[in-house]
DNA sequence: GCGACCACCCCGTAAACGGGGGATTGAAAT
DNA sequence: ATTTCAATCCCCCGTTTACGGGGTGGTCGC
């Protein structure tokens, strides 16, 4: 059973190009090509395996063909990108929106149909300046979420005044909840706020959060 | 000026297959080749641009190699896991620890000097199975932090509005930023307060963060 | 026309903020 | 053993800001 695939790319001679390379490969059968957006909507419900698009396209962007594509139930085609755009936030949006593969028009696509058969089988194929910035990425999130439990730590009555001004405590409130006097929870509190580096009670939750002292 | 590579591979065969892949390559100079983790280590601070290693070393993993060359500030050598481990942990937690690229030994090397010279220039080569991973894993952070609120929407100025006090303007700083009136703000936060059920800054944030409206 | 969103204004009360002062405890460092 | 320090607690001050209520007017889309 060969793999059905669906070339959307406005450019003929790319069409034709990436269209030999599919065809050489036993495995994949080339079912249609379309250069537009349009045309490239009524092939989603066909019984398509993969997709191989370009981006640029005359009618809008292929990013939203992905979007369509994705918001299908039960339908699970492979979509492999293939485009001149290679900046950051072009590819990024691809990606989320549920690429499967990115290729950038400038490598030798003479293996496109190896490619091709990678996404087929749950690879992911990317050009490597490509998976620099989906790498850059992922780690930038990671360093986000990350760096300040190593500031200053806060005391355990911190954290529970804390948690009473996440839930929307006034100075006076919170006293009362913890027994003790407004001052001392005006003292807590700058003590929190020179901990954190905030002066007020938002930027404080929103460190808090990003710290992970508190919880989603 | 060549560049300096490192290859770290306790297999000799593997490591001379690829060091032949290196100095096939113009632009590559292999300087060193070593088949553990305290010869690697002996290396760090040298000039070396690029480390190809594996991950299985008989002294330790080479994550913690990875980890280590990236806590030397001023350094910036390039990193390239060359491995046979392809489970999913031990991807993410290279390529979290700083591997630029990640291959896996099943494919053919052939162009390993292609594959590090990628590297070399800023790009990531990574296995297309290696990239579903990584791929995933972004989508899945994306997802969770998705499913939200749709209690009563807060309109685009008033969004706007909500970053600026998550990063801990006052009313009057956050006038000037939007070149509106001060009592303007007060009645967009005013706004946002009864929206989000709230009464004052600090829930605002934190129901903010719990409906999405603020990303970690 | 009606309801949103956006913009502007005034008012008063209440609260937060940012300094200062001081006390006690217990642990850690010298 | 003394000191130093962080944490907890208490208090006062003044200034700034936030909060919540009122009202006005404009634009836009349905």
């Amino acid at each position: 059973m060969k793999a059905n695939v669906v070339i959307v790319e406005d450019d003929p001679l790319v069409a034709a190009h990436v269209g030999r390379g599919v065809e050489a490969h036993v495995g994949l059968s080339l079912v249609a090509t379309t250069g537009t957006l349009a045309g490239a909507r009524a092939l989603i419900d066909r019984n398509v395996d993969l997709f191989i698009l370009d981006l640029g396209l005359p009618d809008g962007s292929g990013i939203e063909l992905i979007e369509e594509i994705r918001a299908r139930a039960g339908l699970e085609p492979k979509i492999l990108v293939l485009s001149v755009l290679g900046d950051q936030d072009t590819v990024l949006a691809a990606v989320l929106a549920g690429a499967d593969g990115y290729l950038l028009k400038d490598i030798d696509s003479l293996d496109i149909g190896q490619q091709a058969a990678d996404a087929l089988t749950g690879g992911a194929p990317l050009s490597p300046s490509i998976a620099a910035y989906v790498l850059r990425h992922l780690r930038r999130q990671r360093e986000d979420a990350k760096p300040d439990d190593a500031d200053p730590p806060l005391s355990p009555r911190e954290i529970e005044l804390l948690q009473l001004l996440a839930r929307g405590y006034s100075n006076r409130q919170a006293a009362a909840e913890l027994e003790i006097s407004p001052h001392t929870i005006g003292d807590h509190v700058k003590s929190i706020y020179r901990k954190l580096r905030v002066s007020n009670r938002g930027e404080a939750m929103v460190r808090a959060f990003r710290s992970g002292l508190l919880r989603l």
